[in-house]
RNA sequence: GGGCUCAUAGCUCAGUUGGUUAGAGCGCGCGCUUGAUAAGCGCGAGGUCGAUAGUUCAAGUCUAUCUGGGCCCA
């Protein structure tokens, strides 16, 4: 006979765990399978019909752009969505989840007018409308089928799209409303234009991004004949000498193909500026900014001339001549925004290339000029640069101001700049006729910001973020010129040009949409649109025309509250939560919340969720073209969506995380820890039968006591972190729980009683019981972030048997509800006992280790304690759990004395306490492996100790 | 340039109203076990709490400045 076989004579008397749930997790393979059972069992619709009539929990979708596969990001804010909705799911809520998607706009024209080498110009619109819309419906298809794979719960077979008819009635209904409110008018300002796409781009359109340009300081010649309000001092002589040939203000800017367009030169009111003679001439500066300038060119004062200040506002109306459009005057004005951050003091205002330029100027009624075209080159109303493109009128425009000798100086600088988002090329400022929706119309701001501060905010620091967003943000522009989106649906009278839209416009306009999508408004003309006997309400004319331009796509996504809340019947308005990433504070935050105070005059949100940005291993952008970026997709296949759940529950989101194989591999041990823990459950619970086997808390022992206390404040912990969306605080929780709490002790010093004890006795019958809810209990919290291998695990809990107290009786765990807390199973005093205890075993377990080194001993089983305290508090205790004690530190015996020995060490964790670790006496019993003195007593069974004896018969 | 925000061991996170030698898990190193075994257990080494200067009897925790990352704005 072998040793080894020796060794499990006895193994077939011991109850050793005994589960078919695999240890290797096989998770690319399993988790489409089990994907492909819900979805033909319909898993979420059973789910749907569970909840029925509870109260509704409402997480709004924001559309992703169907325009490629998904990214870390994306998957990540699916999976964020699914914690809470999978959490308040199991809470008890009717959660529906309608997943969306954002299909028009710019991104795909783009691509596709790419791909078919073709401008906007040279292409059928309705053409390239079909195409993008096969284009978008196709990814669709591809990031539905990505999301499903992460193991998203959601109603995906009828998801809303912006492109549907349907929806794209709502946009143009909204629009209608909005207008009709007042909220939405046409007017002329000045926009960032991307020259390369020939379009007005939005706020949340525009990237910034290091740009060169040349920067120049200019001469704005005093016209001659004024009276100054300033001595005018050449360093040729003193006193009331107003000769203003020689005098200067000086603007200072980094896009000279503005100046063309300049119509003021503007100065702060409370700010000093100080006239500085320089050889002969006299220039005009801001005081605190004039050595700065000086330096700058190279220039000196003449040397024993006073330099005399003024006040910005007692410069205010002197006229100066414009430095390119020669004959004409410009006057100097007044504006708050003049800073001393950077140049002279006196800013050079074109009011048709700049907000503030624009604002101001409105003030002073100056021309809103804007000589550049849709193609960003100057017209023919600037001579000698008609036809250039602006960026490469700048040098020739700074050669003329040379030439004219009013360049003072000029000098590349590299700053942050204007990008379009799309092509990436630098934008401009430039004045057009543009739909807006204004934002101070009817207090429109005002409101949102009450609104704001209604809303709850997570974390809480984004509120400020975006209070201080729509404070300062401008009229929101909806005209887009392009080709593939939402028409505005205005009409205008051939005759007089005059508007029109109408509830009954609207009407015929939806109806046609609603049967041939928005197509209908670039397939027919007006008359086939307006309802029949449309006349104009100025001139009666009943002849019009569409307006050519399409909406700002971002107000497809705004009106979701509409198109998507309002009008699906399990869904309403406010949504509980929004939750996305941090630039929709700019982007869908913002745009739905203007549209749904514009609509209904209140938030389309209770709480607002954000999520940082997904960065590299090294704190890097991911970028396709570095290829440094994690795939979601890769990551499924390779490691399973599990792994990559379980990464987004571990992260602070509210920040920026980083990602990369390296941190998932790490992610993939934490798995392995989980899925090991609810195989040793599992394993233990084969033979255990939930309802008849149950032992009372009152029959269990203390550590079987402590672990229910442990597991319900675990459970307590758990919700908090989860109803918080602090979802990282979930995963380390039940982490240290699994690996601390059962694995390190509690299993571990279970074992002897699982393994060793009589199947069916009271001891074994205990730690069953409590496993038995452990494993129910973790599984349930653990759902919403595994949701495949939970279900898998309770499908073997299952199988060893059901009670509908714990909801094993579901049909899976995803229909389970949520452990109800017991409070009865908390003890306090207990707990304390019990850290006591722990810092003892510490103390212990230090002991046993010396040993080792020692080579005296090897498992702990061989060795024995003697133990004794100083205190005798502890020593109370000691004596009160010494019975408990072997099989707590897992030795073979441990004793309290009243002195420890003249070789026991003092405690580390426990000063009071003395340890004395020795060799355990007798021999070691081939059944329970315990050495003990009792080993060779028994008759028949001479190998093994009292209690084996027993059992084994 | 302005505003907001973040900065604790290699990694992910805790650190309560400022109060004793800064914690956990993972990873790592060294052992043990071979009845959770491509598992389990133990012990151990890792941090001048981004930097500096203050307030205080006492600062990771408060203040200021700086550095670095991120976001937004110009």
């Amino acid at each position: 006979m072998s040793k080894e076989q020796n060794d499990n004579k006895y193994q077939h008397t011991l109850n050793l765990p005994d589960t078919a749930f695999p240890m290797k997790a096989g998770l690319p393979q399993q988790e489409p399978r089990r994907l492909a059972a819900w979805m033909q069992s319909d898993q979420y619709g059973a789910i749907r019909a569970a909840r029925a009539g509870r109260p509704r929990f409402i997480l709004h979708d924001g559309p992703p752009y169907a325009n490629g596969p998904i990214h870390t990001g994306t998957a990540m804010n699916k999976i964020l969505k699914d914690f809470a909705v999978r959490f308040m799911t199991m809470r008890g809520f009717d959660a529906p989840y309608v997943p969306g998607w954002d299909c028009h706009g710019l991104p795909i024209e783009h691509a596709l007018l790419k791909q078919l080498k073709k401008t906007k110009h040279d292409i059928d619109q309705l053409a390239l409308r079909k195409k993008a819309r096969e284009y978008a419906a196709s990814f669709v298809d591809v990031q539905r089928e990505q999301f499903k794979r992460l193991g998203i719960l959601g109603e995906w077979d009828n998801p809303y799209i912006t492109m549907d008819f349907q929806y794209e009635s709502d946009i143009i209904r909204a629009f209608g409303e909005l207008y009709q409110k007042g909220y939405v008018y046409k007017g002329l300002k000045p926009i960032h234009w991307c020259p390369a796409c020939e379009t007005a781009l939005a706020e949340a359109e525009v990237e910034y991004a290091d740009h060169s340009s040349p920067s120049v300081y200019v001469k704005f010649p005093v016209v001659e004949g004024q009276t100054l309000p300033f001595n005018v001092n050449d360093g040729a002589g003193r006193g009331d000498d107003r000769k203003p040939a020689s005098v200067s203000f000086v603007i200072w800017t980094t896009t000279p193909w503005t100046l063309p367009a300049d119509r003021a030169v503007c100065v702060n009111a409370e700010l000093s500026y100080s006239a500085l003679p320089v050889e002969g001439e006299t220039y005009v500066v801001a005081t605190e900014l004039a050595e700065a300038f000086l330096k700058k060119t190279g220039m000196a004062l003449s040397s024993g001339v006073a330099v005399e200040t003024r006040l910005g506002r007692e410069l205010e109306g002197i006229k100066l001549r414009h430095p390119v459009d020669e004959g004409r005057v410009v006057p100097v004005i007044l504006g708050e925004h003049v800073t001393l951050d950077t140049g002279t003091g006196c800013v050079h205002t074109a009011p048709g290339h700049g907000y503030e330029d624009f604002v101001v100027a409105a003030a002073y009624g100056l021309e809103i000029a804007c000589p550049v075209d849709d193609k960003g080159r100057l017209t023919k109303d600037v001579p000698r640069f008609a036809g250039m493109s602006v960026f490469k009128a700048n040098e020739p425009i700074i050669d003329f101001l040379r030439a004219q000798g009013i360049l003072l100086h000029g000098e590349p600088i590299t700053h942050s700049y204007p990008h379009c988002w799309r092509c990436h090329k630098p934008v401009i400022f430039r004045a057009t006729e543009q739909w807006f929706l204004g934002v101070d119309i009817k207090e429109m701001r005002a409101r949102a910001i009450e609104e704001i501060n209604r809303v709850r905010w997570v974390p809480a620091s984004s509120r400020q973020r975006i209070v201080s967003m729509t404070e300062q943000r401008p009229d929101w522009c909806l005209s887009r010129q392009r080709l593939w989106g939402v028409p505005i649906p205005v009409f205008y009278c051939r005759e007089c040009g005059r508007e029109k839209l109408t509830p009954e416009t609207i009407n015929a306009v939806c109806a046609a949409v609603e049967k041939e999508g928005s197509d209908a408004w670039f397939a027919h003309d007006a008359a086939g649109l307006l309802p029949p006997g449309a006349v104009c309400d100025s001139c009666g004319s009943g002849s019009f025309r569409k307006d050519t331009d399409i909406l700002d796509v971002w107000f497809d996504s705004g009106v979701s509250s509409r198109a998507v809340l309002e009008r699906r019947a399990n869904l309403s308005v406010p949504a509980d939560v929004y939750l996305e990433g941090s630039d929709q504070h700019r982007g869908w935050f913002q745009v739905s919340l203007l549209a749904s105070i514009g609509l209904r005059g209140a938030a389309p949100f209770r709480t607002v969720v954000t999520h940082g940005w997904t960065l590299t291993e090294s704190g890097e952008k991911e970028s396709k073209s570095k290829g440094n970026f994690t795939d979601p997709a890769w990551v499924c296949n390779e490691m399973g969506a599990d792994i990559l759940r379980l990464w987004v529950s571990s992260v602070n989101f509210m920040q920026d995380v980083m990602i990369s194989v390296n941190l998932l591999r790490q992610m993939g041990d934490a798995y392995r820890r989980i899925r090991n823990t609810f195989k040793f459950l599992l394993g233990n619970l084969a033979d255990f039968k939930p309802g008849t086997h149950d032992v009372a808390r009152e029959s269990m022992p203390l550590i079987d006591r402590w672990m229910l206390h442990r597991l319900d404040q675990t459970l307590e912990d758990v919700t908090d972190a989860y109803e918080k969306f602090e979802f990282f605080r979930v995963f380390h929780t039940l982490h240290n729980f699994c690996a601390v709490d059962l694995s390190a002790l509690y299993c571990d010093v279970l074992k002897d009683r699982l393994y060793v004890s009589k199947a069916g006795s009271v001891e074994r019958r205990s730690a069953q019981t409590v496993l038995r809810r452990v494993a129910v209990v973790l599984a349930k919290m653990l759902a919403p972030i595994l949701p495949f291998t939970m279900d898998e695990v309770w499908e073997h809990i299952a199988a060893a048997g059901t009670s509908a107290a714990e909801g094993t009786d579901q049909p899976g765990i995803h229909l389970a509800l949520w452990p109800e807390q017991q409070p009865a199973c908390r003890d306090a005093a207990l707990d304390a006992e019990f850290k006591v205890l722990q810092q003892v075993r510490g103390d212990v377990l230090r002991e046993l280790e010396k040993m080792r080194k020692q080579g005296a001993i090897g498992a702990g089983l061989e060795a024995a304690v003697d133990l004794s305290a100083d205190d005798a508090a502890l020593a109370a205790l000691l004596r009160k759990h010494e019975k408990d004690l072997p099989a707590f530190f897992i030795v073979s015996a441990a004793a309290v004395k009243d002195d420890a020995g003249p070789d026991s060490v003092q405690g580390t964790d426990v000063p009071a306490l003395r340890v004395h670790a020795r060799k355990a006496g007798g021999m070691k019993c081939a059944r329970c492996w315990n050495v003990l003195e009792s080993v060779g007593a028994d008759a028949t069974h001479s190998d093994l100790c009292h209690r084996c004896a027993a059992i084994a018969g």
